[in-house]
DNA sequence: AAAAATTTATAACTTTGCGCAATGAAAAAG
DNA sequence: CTTTTTCATTGCGCAAAGTTATAAATTTTT
């Protein structure tokens, strides 16, 4: 039994499927085969059902995988450790983004991050809050940008900022006339939502809860801000945005965004890391320059 | 890094030698030093001071090889789990017995537990508390066979059963006509002790703790309880035997065998493991067979 | 202090094991 | 039924880890 059987497996076990798996180990699919059927042979057990499309771990399958992650944690934390001890922020950062917070914060951090820090390679996912619960689990992503109270309980958040709710009216609305709206001002059948599985529709859902009207009859579902907005502008609906979203609306359509009464809404912007992470110095360093990008931008 | 390089280091870290732990590796010298060299240049750092003899860690050395053993633990586990599962008892079983206990309890449940479970293979390691808990730390014991309470805090104690102190007094001594003997009457100046390091003198200690009067002018300190009782025998003294040991005293020196008077006077005999203990099934069979063997016996 | 022994490092050679390319077999998709 | 996809099998090459032999340095012995 070697780490690299268990690398194997492990990878098998994420995307259902040998050659994909190969793939991402990069190496051939007969190479990753044979290291899977050594490992199955030394341990007396078939680990994975190839009968099964995709291919499903057996029984003791599952135990063995949730060990082998395990121990490759543990194994990956003894070179971490040295690099903690030299003060090297150094190896690869897998990085989750939610939809709704990617395209307004990354660029204003990542490339001071990378230039500070040129010897971390830093790969950004962007995937929605579920996938990266299970990526953070699986140990197949570092830490995550999301918004707080997502996660699940293996899963520990540290709070970055706080994100307001405001209104994206339609010029063709009524609402356009006023300065500040409630959310008793709310009519849901005119209210346009992000497509399920974002967290912020499910916020902006819980935020509205209460109100028994119907949903919006258009019902568009989008899976960007952006096209949300350019929906919004050419029906007579509105939605709802986080503060970071409106930052780049140009300005002949600033009128259009309304700050909620109570201004108090929002969500809160939290680095995600499996409870038991090991890359402490890589993501302290992460945080630390998340936050400064910020204050630079105030 | 690979696991061996761990295991390799590992075994150095544990004896202090580049030589001997390669012999314990079952390599050559010059295999194991090159491995470890390539770990050292792998994480950029020199782990083990050669200048000192025995070789001892450096400090990141100190760190690595805690995180080691902790991967490796991890490591183990998987094809440990698998074993589990299949409710195989297989593996090797390194047993620590106190030197109080061995020579009374192991040869009760040794030979019924290797015939039952012929796949497992038994180390038995006669030696000290206190060398019992650094090696269950360093998780080059399994289990052991403890006075109860006597271990450190990363240890796990099962209790197995009482074992009750009594009094072995010399011919010559006037207790000897008593049926049984209180603490009180004990004169520590006729007390004859086991050597340091063994805890049951540090239990006898504890009983007579608050008795001022001065420790036996003989000073005789020795290593095993037969000796203490034939020291006994050919002066005026007595000492305190466990239950255990008197099993085995002649019908003709029975006599000489006192109780405490408040019976509850006992050291709790227990199965030690390191509290992130792994062969889980290897060792809950020898518990229930230790446990076995004794209502045999009764 | 010199000699012997012990311990770690280095060098040359051998064996083992992992990866690759090519190919076969079986199942899923068209 | 054919085509495509997916996993298994085979044979070959290279790199990694092991071995023996030997050097260098330190400790122990005489």
């Amino acid at each position: 039994m070697t780490i690299i059987q268990l690398e194997y497996l492990l990878a098998v076990a994420n995307c259902g499927s040998f050659s994909v798996a190969a793939g991402q180990c990069f190496v051939t699919q007969p190479s990753l085969s044979m290291q899977i059927k050594a490992l199955e042979e030394e341990l007396g057990v078939i680990l994975l059902d190839r009968t099964k499309k995709p291919v499903i771990p057996t029984e003791v399958g599952e135990v063995v995988i949730r060990n082998a992650r395990e121990a490759l944690r543990s194994y990956n934390y003894v070179k971490e450790s040295v690099n903690e001890l030299k003060g090297e922020i150094t190896g690869t950062l897998r990085l989750g983004v939610i939809p709704t917070v990617a395209p307004y914060l990354l660029h204003r951090f990542v490339p001071a991050f990378i230039k500070k820090y040129p010897r971390v390679e830093l790969q950004v996912h962007e995937m929605i809050t579920e996938l990266i619960c299970e990526a953070l689990e699986k140990d197949s992503l570092d830490a995550a940008l999301v918004s707080g109270g997502s996660t699940h309980d293996g899963i520990m958040e540290y709070e970055l900022f706080n994100d307001y709710f405001h209104v994206y009216v339609s010029p063709a609305n009524d609402l356009l006339e006023r300065s500040n709206i409630r959310i008793e001002d709310i009519d849901l059948k005119n209210l346009i939502l992000l497509s399920q599985g974002h967290c912020l529709r499910d916020q902006v859902l819980e935020l509205c809860a209460g109100k028994r009207s119907a949903h919006s009859r258009y019902n568009f579902e989008c899976g960007s801000l952006e096209t949300l907005m350019h929906i919004v502008d050419c029906t007579n609906c509105f939605t709802i945005l986080p503060e970071m979203a409106t930052t780049y609306v140009p300005t002949e359509r600033r009128e259009q965004i309304k700050p909620l009464a109570k201004g108090a809404v929002s969500r809160k912007i939290a680095l995600a890391v499996r409870r038991t992470y090991v890359k402490h110095s890589i993501i302290s360093a992460l945080r630390n320059e998340i936050l400064v990008s910020l204050r630079n931008e105030e």
